[in-house]
DNA sequence: ATTGCTTATCGCAAATTTACGATTGGCTTT
DNA sequence: AAAGCCAATCGTAAATTTGCGATAAGCAAT
């Protein structure tokens, strides 16, 4: 990205604020996050079912949410089922509540 | 980005608030709304010299955000005035309220 | 008409994102 | 030990994003 000056630093929040808006910044991933607030759980099979999308594709949006923090996988084999991190969604929602004002 | 299966139809909501939420994902353009929204308004040049970034790095990220919605330019010769939105402002905002209950 | 100031746009390079199919890995059950 | 399921990861390709410097464009004042 060829960066010359220095880099920036930024506030904690502006960072963390943007981090969760990225996690958001694909409408897969808001569909996703829709179903699972609905459900309150779900497994990526589900998932696969819903979108006409690949299972790999599914696979990696759900990587996204969780690198993000906004869900949580738990081993239920051989599923995985994925559910909305109810604290970091709370602080997702608290962070744009305070954004917007 | 190699498409095989059809394209994806969601819903209007879903893709405005991605829309949004892009807009919001990089941590310069969430410091420029923030600074935005205390100086209510601001030229391109006073940000140049509150971000350590190229001129047309941060020209390039207003223009992202006019694309989104979320700031107008206003013609204040030699300079353009930059304002917030209000009302895609309040869009945005209550499409990540009800997003998050 | 020329100069000066401000901002947008162009051209480029590097990094990241999005998508796919194919393969691997993990855990159960047989 | 082998077979079966489900989900993650790998490898690849195309598109998009982010950044810069350089150049162009718009308008005011000289």
């Amino acid at each position: 990205m060829k960066r010359t000056i220095e880099t920036i630093t930024y506030q904690q929040n502006t960072k963390v604020l943007a981090t969760f808006a990225k996690a958001l910044a694909h409408p897969t991933r808001i569909a996703i996050l829709k179903h699972l607030e609905n459900q309150s759980c779900c497994f990526t099979g589900d998932l696969v079912n819903v979108f006409p999308l690949a299972q790999s594709t599914i696979s990696q949006h759900l990587k996204e949410l969780k690198k993000a923090g906004l869900i949580q996988g738990e081993l239920k084999p051989p599923k995985i089922k994925y559910c909305i991190n109810t604290e970091n969604w709370e602080k997702a929602k608290s962070l744009f509540q305070q954004f917007f004002d």
